[in-house]
DNA sequence: CTATTATTGTGTCATACTGACTCAATAACT
DNA sequence: AGTTATTGAGTCAGTATGACACAATAATAG
């Protein structure tokens, strides 16, 4: 069944969805060497949330993480990671939420299926900041990139779990291997260095990066330079799909 | 509201728990140089589960996981790790289960509250083996250990969720320290090395984890030996409890 | 066409950590 | 008093890491 409309959801979604559980999706990309996550406007204006939803009643809740990243952002085949699951009694049913579910629906019922408390699993994404299209669903006013160190203020606790993301994020880092979706087909090691500097907040030494990646194994050069900017042209490189997701289970070195 | 018989769960359940939503436990123990888990007995006999449970309605889900895990081994203050929630669909209301509750209650609806689907939040701890005194709940048989690799048959995914566990405890201990809530006040680095080779699976050189352990801080040397084995005495040591504490949620160095 | 300049690829070196091994000290037992 | 197994400490080669050096080079300026 297509909900078509806001009217549609509120009084099917009981129907529909799991109670009690919902999908936060921190969404990941780069722009200007800063790192974005994409947040949705709710129509109180001021305030912004993660992208999240429902579980369907027989969806797998990885499923559920995955389709409501596409909802978002038209991608598919991405790396959704499953990071932590946040249960505080008090992080449902606020005010903020409230008016924007009854500016949404005259009718809207104080008791409603959707103001029950809910249980949020968070799964985080990094994407290439231009493949992504990012179209508002139904009940927001906007769609946007916002830079990590000037949020906006955030509904519920979902500024904790941007921070939580991040941090594990940073965490698995060492582990895995990171940038598949983030750069194009071929690409410089500096542009891979830039990546790893703006997730970890800090600089990093040129040459033991070059070195650490090179015996890492994960990447292909090519024979072709990069050829536009000033200066010495770098070789390209590009991921060898096979080598990095092998190394995404198995795991790398001991990391940075 | 104290639920003193099966029949006034079965009957309030949905009124005191979310739905949707439970508890997990990997509750790992020792004894004898091998790793125990805490299983309970279904009234079936031949099928044993996780302890587990259900979320009240104005509950941390941290705070029910360690309630669960009181109620099961009478245990207070244990460290207690979040590490991965299981949501398949097809996780609930298999026919061992059915048949287990129905054995419990001859009155059993089959679309009762308890038979819902699922969205299971896993935890793991580790208890000193010595201080568990495991007592069934009502709805069970038996609570018992039983070794890791030779596990009974188990209810729905909860040897995946084991598996899961140790593999993320495995992880941890490479950044975590372990062993407070698993020896004694004082013990002997013999001690300490049994349990990181039991959790691992693998042998450690003597002399290396001997440098490793005594470098990361986190123990005190006693003046005190141990006496009683035969051949030579050992020093005593004990946890730092504010260092150790500190590398809990800092990090210790890099590993084994 | 040549010099300048910033960037890149590679090399070096001191330091730290790891795994494997050695050896004297020692406490209980014979 | 000698035997024996275990402990605490030390050595050493191999490896990874952080900091730095330097020549090669592509675009630009003159």
């Amino acid at each position: 069944m297509k909900l078509s409309s806001i009217e549609e959801f509120f009084s099917h979604a009981h129907q529909l969805y799991l109670p009690a559980v919902s999908i936060d999706n921190v969404i990941f990309g780069f722009h200007e060497n800063q790192l974005k996550v994409l947040l949705l406007q709710l129509v109180n204006k001021s305030v912004w949330a993660l992208p999240g939803g429902f579980v369907g009643k027989s969806e797998h809740i990885d499923e559920a993480a995955a389709r409501i990243l596409k909802e978002r952002t038209g991608l598919n085949d991405i790396f959704l990671q499953q990071f932590y699951t946040f249960g505080q009694p008090e992080r449902s049913n606020n005010k903020i939420l409230v008016k924007a579910l009854q500016m949404l629906n005259q009718e809207f019922d104080k008791d409603h299926w959707v103001l029950q408390r809910f249980v949020t699993v968070g799964y985080y994404a990094l994407v290439e900041y231009a493949n992504v299209n990012p179209h508002p669903d139904e009940v927001s006013l906007a769609c946007a990139w916002h830079d990590l160190d000037k949020l906006p203020e955030l509904l519920m606790d979902h500024a904790e779990i941007i921070k939580k993301a991040l941090d594990e994020m940073r965490l698995k880092l060492s582990v895995q291997p990171i940038g598949y979706n983030l750069l194009p087909k071929e690409f410089t090691m500096k542009n891979l260095q830039s990546i790893y500097e703006t997730i970890l907040g800090r600089k990093l030494d040129r040459a033991n990066f070059n070195r650490k990646m090179l015996s890492s194994g994960i990447l292909d050069r090519k024979e072709k330079h990069y050829s536009g900017g000033a200066h010495k042209a770098p070789y390209l490189y590009s991921f060898n799909r096979k080598k990095y997701f092998k190394a995404l289970s198995s795991g790398l070195g001991r990391g940075f």
